[in-house]
DNA sequence: ACCATAATGGCACCGGGTGCCGAAGGGAAC
DNA sequence: GTTCCCTTCGGCACCCGGTGCCATTATGGT
């Protein structure tokens, strides 16, 4: 049904591209000449196939800049489940932030650009919800599992909305300052949410 | 040129309706049949004016359900700059988020039907993320203020984040769990952020 | 009556997204 | 190598949200 980056041993024709692929010339073109300015058409010629095609890797245009996203959740939802048990709470979900948005060096300038163009795109910054959500119910769980409660309870999911409200907040800063350290920030907005407002006022 | 709540007593044909009456009649036709289900066309049919009218009182049709959001806005900037400056920081913003929530009884259910829409449906769910970005830039100016910072500075921008947080989160349960008590909710979230993760764990 | 003004409504058009179907590629069995 | 099956690809028609343009209608002032 869907195209997975796993190429499939089996029979039948091989897929053309990939995520990735799409994904990278998505965000070359989107970058240069602006998210609205661009159409599906022109990315998918770009990418050497039909825009009906883009439509079999991507479910929308807002997706493409994204890339594998659902790997990264399944990083770190291991990363959670392999902390060990005695980890406070707090102090996991800082580490499991700051993991998470860690990438290698060379990826550096793509990942910014990435981020620049998901906060800056309102249609982007609109669509990121549905993305945070998955994100979102990460962190709900791991909450709900070390504290007993339910994933849908109150605790979980406002804690999970609090970790991507301190993500969030410092991606903001970092991208209009670039003399900021994200990880830095990240921290920072850790220590806020651990120790409360009164305690870091 | 944008169509207000204001009468204009001024020359010139009288508008048709309002925002809040083309609001109220989409958000009875969302609700009965899905909001991906009914098209403009129905919903502009329904309040007696063209869909061509309706999107010069709506600039889309994820708008419809929001009503006059921003007076609501001004009436939470209003209630923060009215706060004694002798007001903690952490209690003066929970008493907005409680005094923003607050309505009159008879409009409960209104209330939730919307919000039931508002973070039910995925294209509106998305769409949030733009009008909360109006409502966090209201608590990021009052934070800056009486911290002394500027509104697009970090730690502004994290506590807006932050509130914004403990507000969905408790809509969320709240929406889930009809003997749960909204204004708890937000005060319980409240609670949270002011004394952080480890001193309410 | 006439004019300025402001809202309405119809029309054509654009772009994202989908259902459908036939064509193109590729493995496996014969 | 021909046949069969499977999977992806690409084109087409179509739906729907959203916009630019312009004529039309309603209202107040002169």
């Amino acid at each position: 049904m869907e195209p997975s980056s796993i190429p499939s041993v089996r029979a039948g024709r091989r897929p053309a591209t990939t995520r990735a692929q799409i994904s990278h010339v998505g965000l070359e073109l989107f970058t240069r000449q602006g998210f609205d300015e661009t159409g599906v058409e022109q990315v998918a010629a770009a990418a050497g196939i039909s825009r009906r095609t883009l439509f079999r890797y991507f479910p929308s245009k807002n997706d493409v800049p994204w890339g594998d996203f659902d790997a990264e959740l399944l990083r770190m939802r291991r990363f959670l489940a392999a902390l060990p048990e005695r980890t406070p709470l707090a102090e996991g979900l800082c580490l499991a932030l700051v993991d998470f948005n860690t990438f290698p060096p060379q990826e550096a300038p793509w990942h910014r650009q990435r981020m620049a163009l998901l906060t800056g795109v309102p249609a982007l910054q609109a669509h990121s919800t549905l993305m945070y959500a998955g994100w979102r119910q990460v962190v709900a769980e791991h909450v709900a599992h070390r504290t007993g409660t339910r994933p849908d309870d109150h605790r979980p999911r406002t804690v999970a909305w609090l970790l991507l409200g301190v993500a969030l907040g410092a991606y903001e800063h970092w991208l209009q300052d670039d003399t900021a350290d994200l990880l830095e920030l990240l921290r920072d907005g850790g220590r806020l949410v651990s120790n409360g407002l009164v305690g870091s006022g």
